[in-house]
RNA sequence: GGGAGUGUGCCCGAGUGGACAAAGGGAGCAGACUGUAAAUCUGCCGGCGAUUGCCUUCGGUGGUUCGAAUCCACCCGCUCCCA
């Protein structure tokens, strides 16, 4: 293999840690794609997958598409699902105990986590490696365990951010909970991982990683840390579990709604981290002068739509969005709700469409006038209605549905 | 092992016998204003039923009482201090 030139590793570089929080460090980073090219020796890119929840964020694929990149120069991708680990709880960018794990659930997310992973990654079987930390890490023994404890102590434990938080706050800290770091850099010890990817809240363990790796008579792993994307609330860390996340699996229309809804000081973070838009391309959209902000913000969206259905998709979502929300037109497409009968109460109806958890719920949404039955607002809760087939339901500014009778 | 605290609705947090479905804040929802942005204002925010009604909820189980989130007993969880 010819020996890489300097722009070309520059180029390799920039390519790689774009949106990159941290490299530790990225002068062995360089060496080590110097040497890769050298000897054609594939590097080892580690990410673990944590399979406590089922469905991927466009948080996830931050880092996913950061592995694709290595794997398009040729390096091999190790994806660690931590079924092992999931049974501990990983305590990061958590203030409480994270709840334990059956193995049917891991394994079941993890099934899907791979599936949905694999729509990023390149899956050819040269470029991926798809590892459980269960296979080395169920035959430890309990000595094992404690020598590699011992590569640790506690006063360096507390100084990872989430645990001192906690143990201020006086709120509990499971003793298995420290484990946690040492099984996650174990993992990389048993891989050989040269590059390990993760959030920022995994720097802590990806930097055990290293020092086990050191002890353990090997080079330790360069570690590369993204920052998290943020949620649609603008706050908090985009999870599932706080439901502020868009899914890869989001269809095209939610996603760009999603997307649209997100405060404009997130705009930037957005198109650094979950789009490949280039950073003059992303100055300019962040630029009030230059780039109105709606605009701004459906270009991001279109961008981040037809990542995952296509450029087509986006631009179909893009004009769906427009319609509905500029025009105030209805939506072309919509889910059907079943008019049972004749006539019906508005409150039932909407209950049935599954527009509210409950009747009370829907009768509060009536009062509040945010109900209309073909643009006809119903403001009283008793109303019985008998709207022709083909109404439109809308509860809401985006909950519609068309009206089918049996 | 001993002692002191503490456990409330999605979250935080008041409430120590009746006026408590339970203050306040956050989140969420709706309306107004907008760019489905932010900020702001207003309303809602356990369920069923609808004119004051009923049911479920204040860690768990029993008990005292006409009546308990509030008192008692036991149990469980968590925190701190001492050992």
């Amino acid at each position: 293999m010819p020996e890489i030139t300097d722009t070309e590793l520059d180029g390799q570089i920039a390519r790689l840690t774009r949106g990159c929080e941290a490299v530790y460090t990225e002068a062995d980073l360089r060496a080590r794609l110097v040497e890769a090219a050298k000897t054609g020796r594939q590097l080892r890119i580690k990410l673990g997958l944590d399979p406590t929840s089922p469905d991927i964020h466009i948080g996830h694929v931050v880092q996913l598409r950061q592995v694709r990149k290595f794997q398009d120069l040729g390096h091999r991708a190790v994806l660690i699902i931590g079924d092992y680990t999931a049974r501990i709880g990983d305590p990061s960018g958590t203030n409480k105990t994270r709840p334990m794990l059956t193995g049917d659930a891991i394994e079941a997310n993890a099934a899907t986590y791979v599936e949905q992973a694999g729509t990023v990654l390149d899956t050819a079987p040269e470029k991926l490696e798809i590892r459980r930390n269960s296979e080395w890490l169920a035959d430890l023994s309990f000595a094992d365990v404690i020598r590699l404890t011992s590569q640790m102590t506690v006063a360096r434990m507390m100084e990872r951010d989430t645990f001192e938080t906690r143990y201020k706050a006086n709120v509990p800290i499971g003793v298995h909970e420290f484990l946690y770091p040492f099984v996650q850099g174990y993992d990389s010890v048993c891989i050989d991982a040269d590059v390990e990817l993760g959030g920022t809240d995994q720097t802590f363990n990806n930097l055990v990683g290293r020092q086990l790796m050191e002890n353990a008579g090997k080079r330790p792993q360069v570690v590369m840390v993204f920052p998290l994307l943020v949620g649609l609330d603008g706050e908090q860390k985009m999870s599932k579990s706080k439901d502020n996340y868009v899914a890869v699996t989001d269809a095209p229309a939610d996603m760009f709604g999603k997307v649209m809804s997100i405060p404009d000081t997130l705009m930037e973070n957005y198109a650094l981290l979950a789009t490949e838009l280039p950073p003059e391309r992303i100055a300019e959209l962040a630029d009030p002068e230059r780039t109105h902000p709606r605009e701004a913000k459906a270009t991001l969206a279109r961008e981040i739509v037809a990542i995952y259905h296509g450029a087509d998709a986006a631009d179909a979502a893009a004009a769906e969005f427009d319609r509905v929300f500029a025009q105030k037109d209805v939506p072309t497409d919509m889910p059907e709700v079943p008019l049972a009968g004749e006539a019906m109460g508005i409150v039932e109806l909407i209950t049935a469409a599954g527009f509210a958890d409950s009747n009370s719920a829907a009768r509060r949404l009536v009062s509040q006038n945010a109900v209309s039955l073909d643009g006809e607002k119903i403001t009283d809760p008793h109303a019985h209605v008998a709207p022709p087939d083909g109404a439109v339901l809308r509860v809401g500014k985006r909950r519609f549905g068309r009206i089918r009778r049996a």
